[in-house]
DNA sequence: AAAACCATCAGT
DNA sequence: CTGATGGTTTTC
C-alpha cells in the first residue's frame, strides 16, 4: 500500500489517502514520486508520501498510474510544507504547488550533470543563526558564496533566496567565480520549464548542493541542508502572492529550525523581523558601530527644499549644486507615484491614527468623518499632538521629472530605470539615472552622488511598514555610492535621523519597539479574513484564542480583478493575538476553512502575518 | 464524477 | 421487514 497526498485544494481533504499498489507497479511506487489515482471518480495527480503495510481503511482503490518514479518530494520538504501550511492556515497541496515545479519529461531524461570539485574558499562553514546588516563596502555576494562553498565542501546543501531574478543573475556570476563552473544551480520562475526542472532535479538528486534562486527556491530539495540565506528579507518580493501567502524568510527560518541548518539574513537594511530575532536571542547580531559605518556609507545631508523666502521646492538649489559638482555618475531615486497616502494633520503633519486601535484612518468623502481601516471606528478627528482639526491627504502633481532634469543638467546623460525598462548597469560617468526604488542599476565604480527625492512622499504611504520600507529603499540606493561618494535627501531632517546617521539597526530597533507597543507582528501575530459581509460579521464574537482581539469588519479597500460585479460586498476582519497563541489562532482559522469546504462554501481569503494590510 | 450512504415509503 | 427510489454526502 501507499499513502498518497492528492492534488485537490479542499481544506477538509488535506490529509493523505491510502491506495493499493498493484504488483506490477510495486518497484515504481517510491516515496516522493508522482502518481495518478482515482479519487471520488476522478483521475487526480498526487504524490506518494509513504509506503505502508497496513491501512485503517478497508476498501482501497489501486494506484492508477505512476507518472514517474523520480522522488521529487523529499521527506524533509514534505515536512516543511506541512509546517508552512499550518503556520499560514493553508493547504499542504497549495504549498507543494510552490515547492515542486511542473514536471518536464525531457528535462527528466537528460543526462545528469557531472560531479564537480568546489574550490576551497578558506573560510569555515557557518554555524548558528546570524542577522548581518552589511556595509556598502562589504562584498556580500562574494562572502555568501564563500560560506556556501565551505558548506558544500562538507557535502551539505545550501539555499540562497534573493528578491528577484535580476539579483539572482548578478549573484550567479559571483557564485560561478567562487564555486567554479557547475558549483551551483539557479532556480527562478524566469527560467524555461525544462531548465527549471533540470536544475530542480540536480538538487533533488544530490548532483548539485548549492541553489540560488527566488522565493520558490526556499523549498529546493538539496541534500543534507547546511545553510539557508535570505538576502534583503524586507523586500516585498519575498512575500508569496499565492495562497497561503508564505514569506521566504519565515519558510527558511522554519527550515533552518527543523533541520538545524545555519541561517543568515543579510541586507543593507534591517527588517523588524530580523531585529526581533536578534533581540530574542534567536540570532546573532552582525553589524557595525557608528565609526565603521561613517567610513563605509556615503555622507548624507538633508535639505528641506525651502529657499530663502520661498515655498519648498522639489529640486532645491543645494541638490542642483551637488549634481553640478559631482564627478561621476549620479543616481536620483524618485518614489513611484500612485501610493495611497495616509491622512495627517494639516498643521503639524502628525499621522492621523484611530483613537480606539491605533489603526490608519481613511476619508471616503471630503468633509466626512474619517474611518479606521482596521476597526471601522469613525468620529470627528482632532490631532492628539496640536489639537488641529483639519486633515490633509498628501497628493503629488504629475511632474515630468526626467524632462525637468534633462533641461536643468544639459551636460548630463539623463536616463531612467523603472517600470518595464529597468537598466542592469550604468558605466558612463556622465550618466544621471532617475530610478524608482528597487530599479536602481549599479554603476561601475559606484555613484559619485545619490539623491533621494521627495522623502516626505515616500514616508506618507499608508502602510504600517512605511518607515522600515522607506529606509530599506534609501539604504539600498545609498549602498550603490562609491566609498567617497555623497548623498543628499530632500525632506525633513527630524524624520530622517536614522538615514543621516546611516544606522539601519537603530531604525529597526525603534520600529520594532513601535510594533511591540501596538501588538503587531513580529511581536504579535496578526491575521486577516476577507469574505462576504454576511459571513464575516458573525465572527466578531467568535472566541479565537484566549487573547485574540478582533478589529473590524471594514470594507476591503479595492479587490482588483476580484469576484463578479454586483457580488455581495467583501469585508475584512483583522485579528491580533499574542505571538504565543499564533499556532492556536492559525488552527482556529483552519477549522473554519475546513468546515466551509466540507459544506461546499467558497473559502475565505485568510492571511497570517501579511507584510501589509 | 462515481459510489456510498441515508431517509422514505410501497408492498409484503 | 425488504427492496426500490431518489437525494445527499463522501471522496482511500
Amino acid at each position: 500500500m501507499a499513502r498518497v497526498v492528492v492534488d485537490v485544494p479542499l481544506a477538509h481533504l488535506d490529509r493523505p489517502f491510502d491506495y493499493l499498489v498493484p504488483p506490477e507497479l510495486d518497484e515504481q511506487v517510491v516515496p516522493g514520486c508522482r502518481v495518478k489515482v482515482r479519487f471520488a471518480g476522478r483521475r487526480v495527480a498526487g504524490y506518494v508520501v509513504e509506503r505502508v503495510a497496513t491501512s485503517a481503511h478497508d476498501k482501497l482503490a489501486p494506484i492508477a498510474t505512476v507518472v514517474s518514479s523520480e522522488p521529487v518530494l523529499r521527506s524533509e520538504v514534505l515536512a516543511l510544507a506541512r509546517e508552512v501550511a499550518d503556520r499560514y492556515a493553508g493547504s499542504l497541496v497549495d504549498v507543494l504547488r510552490l515547492a515542486v515545479p511542473p514536471r518536464h519529461a525531457r528535462g527528466e531524461k537528460a543526462p545528469r550533470p557531472e560531479a564537480v570539485e568546489i574550490p576551497d574558499p578558506q573560510v569555515a562553514p557557518p554555524q548558528g543563526r546570524t542577522v548581518w546588516t552589511a556595509l556598502p563596502t562589504d562584498d556580500v555576494a562574494r562572502e555568501v558564496a564563500g560560506l556556501a562553498a565551505a558548506t558544500a565542501r562538507e557535502g551539505r546543501g545550501v539555499v540562497v533566496c534573493l528578491p528577484d531574478h535580476r539579483d539572482v543573475q548578478r549573484w550567479s556570476a559571483t557564485f560561478a567565480e567562487v564555486l567554479g563552473p557547475g558549483g551551483h544551480v539557479e532556480l527562478t520562475a524566469a527560467l524555461s520549464a525544462e531548465r527549471r526542472y533540470r536544475n530542480f532535479l540536480a538538487a533533488a538528486r544530490g548532483d548539485r548542493l548549492v541553489v540560488l534562486g527566488t522565493r520558490a527556491a526556499a523549498y529546493a530539495p538539496v541534500h543534507d541542508l547546511g545553510l539557508v540565506v535570505v538576502v534583503d528579507d524586507g523586500d516585498d518580493a519575498h512575500a508569496e502572492p499565492h495562497a497561503p501567502y508564505p514569506h521566504t524568510r519565515e519558510v527558511l527560518l522554519l527550515r533552518s529550525a527543523r533541520t538545524g541548518a545555519a541561517a543568515l539574513l543579510v541586507g543593507h537594511a534591517r527588517s523588524v523581523e530580523a531585529q526581533s530575532l536578534v533581540e530574542s536571542g534567536w540570532a546573532r547580531d552582525r553589524s557595525d558601530d557608528s565609526e565603521h559605518r561613517r567610513a563605509a556609507w556615503p555622507r548624507v545631508e538633508v535639505t528641506d527644499g525651502s529657499e530663502a523666502g520661498t515655498a519648498p521646492v522639489r529640486l532645491p538649489q543645494r541638490v542642483v549644486r551637488l549634481v553640478r559638482d559631482a564627478d561621476g555618475p549620479v543616481l536620483v531615486q524618485v518614489p513611484r507615484r500612485g501610493y495611497r497616502s495616509a491622512l495627517a494633520c494639516q498643521r503639524c503633519r502628525t499621522p492621523a491614527r484611530c483613537r480606539v486601535c491605533e489603526g490608519p484612518l481613511a476619508q471616503h468623502r471630503g468633509g466626512a468623518d474619517p474611518v479606521c481601516r482596521w476597526c471601522g471606528h469613525s468620529e470627528p478627528w482632532q490631532c492628539l499632538h496640536c489639537s488641529g482639526t483639519v486633515l490633509r491627504a498628501p497628493v503629488v502633481g504629475h511632474v515630468r521629472t526626467a524632462e525637468e532634469f534633462a533641461r536643468t543638467f544639459t551636460d548630463r546623460e539623463v536616463v531612467t530605470s523603472g517600470g518595464d525598462t529597468v537598466l542592469d548597469t550604468v558605466d558612463d560617468p556622465r550618466s544621471l539615472v532617475l530610478a524608482t526604488p528597487g530599479a536602481e542599476p549599479p554603476a561601475t565604480g559606484g555613484y559619485a552622488l545619490v539623491v533621494l527625492l521627495d522623502t516626505w512622499l515616500t514616508l506618507s504611504r499608508d502602510d504600517v511598514r512605511v518607515v522600515e520600507e522607506s529606509h530599506r529603499r534609501w539604504f539600498n540606493a545609498l549602498a550603490l555610492a562609491r566609498p567617497d561618494g555623497r548623498a543628499i535627501a530632500v525632506g525633513e531632517a527630524a524624520l530622517l535621523q536614522g538615514l543621516v546617521r546611516t544606522d539601519p539597526v537603530g531604525v529597526a530597533i525603534r520600529e520594532l519597539a513601535d510594533r511591540t507597543a501596538t501588538h503587531l507582528p513580529p511581536s504579535g501575530r496578526l491575521a486577516t479574513i476577507d469574505g462576504p459581509a454576511a459571513e464575516i460579521e458573525p465572527l466578531v464574537t467568535q472566541p479565537w484564542t484566549p487573547h485574540t482581539e478582533v478589529l473590524g469588519p471594514v470594507p476591503v479597500p479595492v479587490l482588483s480583478g476580484g469576484g463578479p460585479p454586483g457580488e455581495a460586498s467583501t469585508v475584512r476582519l483583522v485579528l491580533r493575538a499574542p505571538r504565543s497563541e499564533g499556532a492556536q489562532l492559525a488552527a482556529a482559522l483552519r477549522r473554519h476553512q475546513i468546515e466551509r469546504s466540507a459544506a461546499k462554501l467558497a473559502p475565505w481569503r485568510i492571511r497570517v502575518d501579511p507584510p501589509t494590510f
